[in-house]
DNA sequence: TCAATGACCTGCC
DNA sequence: GGGCAGGCCATTG
């Protein structure tokens, strides 16, 4: 379980950590920054396993702003109580506003200036 | 070691 | 423009 030291994993949880409050992203953006966007699904098995790690899962959503991934949290809307307590509007699992509250990691990584 | 699965994305019909 | 199928990389059984 240690294929490298600092392997997809840590750099997936290192952009999930640095997504700002009220602001979302998506797998195939972190993959994407990584330079994997074909491994668009290993992004979100990361997530799987950031369960004990202190990664904002919650801020981490799919291409369609849709929360899959609730249903992997504690409670069945957890994850949305978590966005709208951040000021993301969250309904039926899907985040409104999507586009605004998108957080795209090379774009913000790149330009800090926002 | 092999095979199947998975919080997805992209491309084609 | 919408829907369906395949593929990608890594982890687990």
């Amino acid at each position: 379980m240690k294929p490298e030291p600092l392997g997809f994993f840590e750099k997936v949880y290192e952009v999930a950590r640095l997504v700002p409050y009220g602001r979302v992203t998506s797998y195939g953006a972190i993959a994407k920054y990584l330079g994997a966007s074909r491994s668009a699904r290993i992004v979100g098995y990361a997530m799987n396993s950031s369960h004990n790690k202190d990664v904002p899962a919650h801020r981490v959503v799919n291409r369609n702003g849709l929360l899959t991934g609730k249903h992997h949290f504690e409670g069945t809307n957890l994850m949305q109580q978590l966005l709208e307590n951040e000021g993301v509007k969250v309904i039926d699992n899907q985040i409104q506003n999507f586009k605004e509250v998108f957080w795209d990691p090379s774009k913000a990584l790149l330009d800090e200036t926002s």
